[in-house]
DNA sequence: AAATAAGACGCTATAGTGTAACGCATCGGA
DNA sequence: TCCGATGCGTTACACTATAGCGTCTTATTT
């Protein structure tokens, strides 16, 4: 897996090549049908770090001639979002690679507003607070996600 | 200030009186104009603790006879944000009213997905908590933004 | 191998959310 | 009173997402 990834620095063909191992491997182990529209999918959200949105990727999978109409990049999205190897960013209605597929985590992004570049991060200190601080209201939290604009290093 | 409060526990009417009585307040305060549009806009979306879309709002301004178009009640909407008197849950594409205006805080919210209320919360916990992570990854963290779904006290 | 049932995709149409741009009205200060 | 800035009405449009149906493929059963 993955794990928290500095977007500036690291190989990224070896980072996309990864994600799509991964996902071969999840999907077979959950027996899901990781099909040749989702696999370009999952490696077109992966061409960089920076979140993309599903027009976007339509406008991508349309460039190698067959045009594909919206519900086909919806549907390859919805598969990847519940086999839990792509997130969706609602601050950006766009949607960036998991970069811990297969591990149960919360939805924890550093969204740099310079570069676009996504950071995400599974920091047991927030998720620790936040399950305290709804427990102090009585609330019993399901799903948390977390989105943060700002900076990152390379930017600053 | 009505600092978190529980949505079912409480005299919403006075809620509402406050919430237009602090926002007449800030406005005032920022030398901010606080027209009848964006007045009643505000009781709108104060008119419970759910969270309103914007096509809703537009629909109720509706009933009195003038029907709008979506540009006025956007206009008034990012008028409200920008004064602190209105926060939108992106992930609902929704609004509801600030819980402590004219009070520095992040938006940290916890969402009912039985009732649908929301309960708006600051806890310096969670926020130094995303501070210290964001940091780690040496990122600087401007606006973070929390969406915690689940049940609430009376809903379970 | 043939029949069958479930799943995946193509396609059309449409719903839902949000903005650009222009002109008129209104408000406040010089 | 005049003028500039701000707010609102209106039209048109962009962007995001889904419903519904038909067809083809895949996996399974017979």
């Amino acid at each position: 897996m993955n794990g928290t990834v500095n977007p500036h620095e690291h190989d990224h063909e070896a980072c996309v090549e990864t994600a799509l191992a991964n996902a071969e491997a999840i999907c077979k182990g959950k027996g899901l049908r990781l099909t040749a529209m989702r696999r370009q999918v999952l490696e077109l959200v992966w061409s960089s770090h920076e979140p993309v949105g599903a027009y976007e990727l339509l406008d991508a999978l349309g460039r190698d001639g067959k045009r594909s109409a919206p519900p086909t990049v919806y549907r390859a999205l919805e598969f990847l979002r519940d086999a839990g190897l792509v997130h969706r960013l609602d601050s950006l209605n766009a949607f960036v690679g998991c970069a811990s597929p297969g591990e149960a985590h919360h939805g924890q992004f550093l969204i740099c507003r310079q570069c676009n570049q996504v950071i995400e991060i599974d920091a047991q200190a927030i998720s620790a607070a936040v399950a305290d601080s709804a427990l102090a209201c009585g609330f019993v939290a399901e799903r948390q996600t977390l989105e943060v604009q700002g900076i990152c290093a390379q930017c600053q």
